[in-house]
DNA sequence: ATGTGGTATTGAACATGTTCAAAATAGCCA
DNA sequence: TGGCTATTTTGAACATGTTCAATACCACAT
């Protein structure tokens, strides 16, 4: 009846304790670092008690877990966006595509280094690897799926069903290098970004040559291993 | 006068206390694993105050620093042994020192796994890649640097003041991977071991083959774009 | 209006890493 | 031996993540 006068105000007021729970906590992580942020500055900072904190958040850890699946959503129409811009080839596209990410973590730094403090650990919940972030990752994937299919490259049949997850590897990688490069302007991770990008291609095309099958098996068993059954 | 009459019992009380925490230390985190590990069960299992852990040790990530450090000392006997009986292959060697580390670890995964819980940040004092860590990284270093002396392998110039850091992280890999491998007697990791020492053995060597210049160039600009400058 | 059940909020209490001022002890010299 | 200084040891106090019983609030049925 009223859900569309009186919409937030009354029926809505736990989720806008909630979201100022989240936009406190990371403002504040953003400006003094996740360690350096109490619950309780979090709390003070949204008006509420420390307790309330833990009532839609069971840990501090989660908010951060929170603003994952967040920054998850929020990078979508961004890489859409991107890759219309871009060109269909590989290289241009996987960088365009890590580019985005890193513009949209660039603020939140701190933050990104607490969700990765945890190494790659499936087994910590903070983990891009862990089990309930798999839906983060299959949305990631996917990305680098299309890629993969618009740039035309033919890839082998026994390398393609891993491709995707490799790429995701890849950035990754750059990721994790990223939030601890201290050079200015974070030049190493551009650098690294783009050859990194540029040798993915080129391996890839490689890797349809005949003469590199004997090599190739061995990659797709290593990949298999590291995946796991 | 007497320090060689009652060396230890008199002059070197405090150094008993220092190992007494340290051992205490060790056992309960093998047991119990770090987290479930109070700071005040150490100094009980001591047979000391909670404060006293503090004098020896700045932090109770330190005491795993400790650990870190006595293994490395410790690992330098068994590598010898473990170098002498293998055969001087590359490939052989790798997997037999990488094994050593491995099985001293062993019983210490609760152990390993709090140090490189930091991830490879070297801004972490825990971290294998750290500053404070730099003496047993080259202790660690060296012996993939006598190994790859020794198997004979004709590393290419550009490539080869390079070689036994990137060896260092492929163990570095292994560790990482082992320490968060629950199959059945870490067998995954064995087959990565496996497996990929070969095909490090194998890459070396085609890297001295006329053809792959163009790659190997490549390879070496992202080698130092990660050590950095 | 009033009671009622579920939801939201509070703040004190707890666990654990860490700090610190005070107390105990050790080594040593006159 | 007695006293003096540096080292070692202690345990209470503190900071912060977390839990929880008590309270306040709200929507609705009577």
């Amino acid at each position: 009846m009223f859900k569309n006068n009186v919409p937030s105000k009354v029926s809505h007021k736990a989720e806008v304790t909630e979201r100022k729970i989240l936009d406190a906590a990371l403002e504040m992580f953003r400006t003094q670092g996740f360690d350096e942020t109490t619950v309780r500055d979090i709390a003070a900072a949204a008006e509420v008690a420390t307790g309330a904190a833990y009532y839609y958040y069971p840990s501090k850890d989660a908010i951060v877990l929170a603003f994952y699946q967040q920054s998850c959503a929020e990078m979508q129409p961004r890489i859409e966006d991107a890759l219309a811009k871009s060109s269909k080839n590989l290289e241009d596209r996987l960088q365009a595509l890590i580019d985005v990410k890193l513009e949209y973590f660039g603020t939140y730094r701190s933050v990104l280094r607490a969700l990765l403090k945890s190494g790659a650990d499936p087994a910590n919940p903070l983990s891009p690897f862990a089990e309930n972030n798999k839906p983060i990752r299959e949305i990631d994937v996917a990305w680098f799926r299309r890629i993969l299919i618009d740039c035309g490259i033919r890839v082998p049949k026994d390398l393609e069903p891993h491709m995707p997850e490799v790429l995701w590897m890849f950035q990754m990688g750059v990721i994790y290098f990223w939030i601890s490069d201290d050079s200015r302007g974070q030049q190493r991770t551009t650098r690294l970004l783009e050859l990194g990008s540029k040798t993915v291609a080129t391996l890839l095309k490689i890797a349809g040559l005949p003469l590199t099958r004997p090599l190739r098996k061995v990659a797709v068993e290593l990949i298999e291993i590291v995946k796991g059954a």
